[in-house]
DNA sequence: ACGATCTGGAATGAATGCAATTTTTTGGTC
DNA sequence: GACCAAAAAATTGCATTCATTCCAGATCGT
């Protein structure tokens, strides 16, 4: 469905925004949240720049659906944060001014510290296993000098640790709060910073211990200047590219 | 371009509603927004059972509008969690079982251990004086036994800290999860349990003392403690008490 | 010629109408 | 009398339609 082959961009590295909404765990699924996805990625995916104008006419027959689900699913993501809503002026791509992705990290950073507490009130010893693995996996990336498969371990180790704090409504915000930081794409830059990369490893290398003694606060603490460094080290490119939004 | 001359604001029969947590700061209000904190207002102070259908058609005659903005604001009240939307089965007020309240509780916790953290870092001495007086006039209240006007400044307090956090995402967050659990009234046995109250009292002196010291880290973990602590004690009634829904 | 004003088209916001699914009621059977 | 099945009524989901607002180009005035 949507062309994201045209520029295979290495955007992420915070986490995986998967669905936000279904709070509830019974419902199965549903027929029209579809649809709300898939426009969540639509617009996060790059497919609209960003303060580009979200035409409703356009995007409906991309759907083939009407305008009243669009339009419902549009006030969803406006509540979400992804898209502004202009009264008579119909809805824009959220722009991210500087001093607001610096905001998003900070939060991004509180939520991870949150999950680190509860990770390591209920995380099994399973649990803590699968995520020293995967931090020895991510290691033997870096050693590789294997940016991509780093990212994936540290968004891997990331989810996880929320996933273990075994909270819904967290992981649904900590969701939300990646999905609008993922247009923004400070990952790239971490090749040309081989200084943070390794003080963010030794980082994760403290955050590992932390967890294996269960230290809560403490992994707390970490986890959230480590959010903070990463955030630093991201500040530096802030206009994220164009896309092509014009697409017959 | 932007035409000065605003609008006046149609205010038909209802009263006025203020917003619970205008998310958009900067934006100038909305025209439709309106229906959405109203209908937010409606839920959240208890006018419908939990658990219970919201009929579409009678909230449409009880805001005078069509089933549109009306499908348009539940569908955003869904993604906030206060409802559920059922697929083709109408939508229900969201009802919290013991382990979600908990889990809400802790993400309160979290975000306010955040805001506590920024807080330290911006807060100017006028802000922090502010909270000092607060702080000393809920403890007037506290010894007054004054149950009301302790909880009027116990929140003024932690809504301030929140502000003085100066994260506009995290405030829009934080009264979202406010708002879910305002519906649970845990505040009423506060006056059967004299010890919660007194350890909460000085669970808050040393709030005012770290935030005073500027100690982010150590705040933070003092007000997730503090929320864990007000949980606990919060847990024992669940079942907040319908009020009737039928006002003509 | 430059600017403000006016008019036409397009898009947004809301209301109504129609198809599909659900729920309730009614009837039948064991 | 209770339980199950089928039809009717009501409700939801979506499409279509109508009113209002915004944007653009053209026209008129200075």
């Amino acid at each position: 469905m949507l062309d994201s082959a045209v520029q295979p961009v290495i955007d992420d590295g915070t986490a995986g925004a998967q669905p936000v909404a279904p709070a509830a765990a019974t419902s199965a699924a549903s027929l029209h949240d579809t649809l709300l996805a898939q426009l969540r990625d639509y617009i996060v995916e790059g497919n609209l720049a960003p303060g580009a104008r979200v035409p409703e006419r356009t995007l409906c027959e991309r759907f083939g659906i009407s305008r009243t689900p669009l339009r419902e699913a549009l006030k969803v993501l406006a509540s979400e944060g992804l898209i502004d809503l202009l009264p008579n002026r119909g809805a824009r791509v959220r722009q991210l001014e500087a001093h607001e992705m610096v905001a998003l990290f900070d939060v991004m950073g509180g939520l991870e510290a949150l999950a680190g507490r509860l990770a390591c009130e209920k995380i099994t010893e399973a649990g803590y296993a699968e995520i020293e693995r995967l931090h020895h996996a991510m290691y033997a990336s870096y050693l590789r000098r294997d940016l991509h498969g780093y990212f994936a371990g540290n968004q891997a180790i990331h989810d996880r640790i929320v996933q273990a704090a075994g909270n819904e409504p967290l992981a649904a915000t900590y969701a939300n709060f990646a999905g609008r930081l993922r247009r923004v794409r400070y990952a790239a830059n971490l090749d040309k910073d081989r200084d943070r990369w390794g003080e963010a490893m030794r980082e994760h290398e403290e955050i590992l211990d932390a967890l294996r003694r269960r230290a809560g606060a403490e992994l707390s603490d970490i986890l959230f200047r480590h959010l903070r460094n990463k955030r630093r080290a991201a500040a530096v490119q802030e206009g994220a590219a164009p896309v092509d939004a014009s697409r017959a």
